[in-house]
DNA sequence: GGATAAATATATCATAGTGATATATATAAT
DNA sequence: ATTATATATATCACTATGATATATTTATCC
């Protein structure tokens, strides 16, 4: 199975749901929106939108922009629409899950609990911020969208996998302590 | 910050845990063990070890494997286990997150439900799998290790994570069927 | 007022990481 | 008898990441 460039329909994506924008202006729509489940550098970006345009999935017109490089503003093509089309009715892999907490957890020798409880609570402060920052979004996303769904949706998932995670911090906490006794 | 080369740390974290062993060895270990959370391929790991021997943190000898390739055993130094100590002393990014099924139904335009409840449901009965999975390890886990306490942990972290999903998935049908009516 | 940071906008580079594939043989399962 | 799996190494092309370079305007801080 072939491997397949993601960011390419990313891009798609968003030019079909935000119609015509510049690869700044993506990045910045990646980072407020997708930045719970998914991420973009311009390193990856500007050769895409390159690559896009070259296979005819999206027409580029340079604006002039005083004093800033020129906008390259991208719009997706008929072609590019059914692309992006096409993709979405393929199945799809799981999920990539990096987790370099575990990674450590598990690579620590035994009799190293304190160091376990360190990196333990740091999770668990930064899960708690995490739920924080997602209350003010939804907020956010229910008054001034209305019903966005699929932002809902999103945002759900965000909120139950940090909620999980606390428990699990807890629990985990508990077995040390436990096992210290 | 510069980007590490993590995969290092995991082969010397798991030689200072099993003692000497080959690539081949390291790779079905990372399977079997870190699958849940953490992955490795050949691609990466043969590189890694050339360079853990040349920067003298592994030393090599090879063994005669008659009709196979030559057995290459990796030893940890003290330089590489010093190495590992300090990168585990140093503090952790977080989880690398992508996740294709939350990105699909982000993009996927309005009034197309039914795919979305098609994508759902397949992420649904896949977790349903995972803990089935988990259960089967968890028992051989307590059974053969005694009180292996970061196998547990690791273990429950997946755990948690999928029952969260599956209380996702529930949610998300909910919402789309109501929606529909 | 002057310094600093952030926003706008492009792009490239080296390195890290992935999936497929090549090579070769023994053994186990169908 | 055939096929699949396990053992064992290694490379390749491509994807993805983070840092950095360039250049200007605007906003913020002391």
């Amino acid at each position: 199975m072939a491997r397949i460039n993601k960011t390419q329909y990313v891009l798609l994506g968003i030019l079909r749901m935000r119609g015509p924008s510049t690869g700044y202006e993506m990045k910045s729509f990646i980072d407020e929106s997708l930045n719970y489940f998914w991420m973009e550098n311009y390193g990856h970006i500007y050769p895409v939108l390159k690559k896009l345009e070259e296979t005819g999935r999206v027409t580029c017109r340079e604006e002039a922009n005083p004093g800033k490089p020129d906008r390259k503003v991208y719009t997706i093509t008929e072609a590019g629409a059914s692309d992006l089309e096409s993709w979405l009715s393929t199945p799809f892999e799981g999920i990539i899950f990096k987790n370099e907490l575990l990674l450590r957890l598990f690579l620590l020798p035994p009799d190293r609990d304190e160091e376990m409880i360190r990196m333990i609570r740091k999770e668990r402060d930064h899960n708690k911020k995490l739920l924080e920052e997602y209350a003010h979004v939804e907020e956010h996303v229910r008054s001034v969208h209305g019903k966005q769904l699929n932002a809902l949706l999103t945002l759900s998932y965000g909120r139950k996998f940090s909620e999980a995670v606390l428990e699990w911090c807890d629990e985990a906490m508990e077995l040390l302590k436990e096992e210290n006794k």
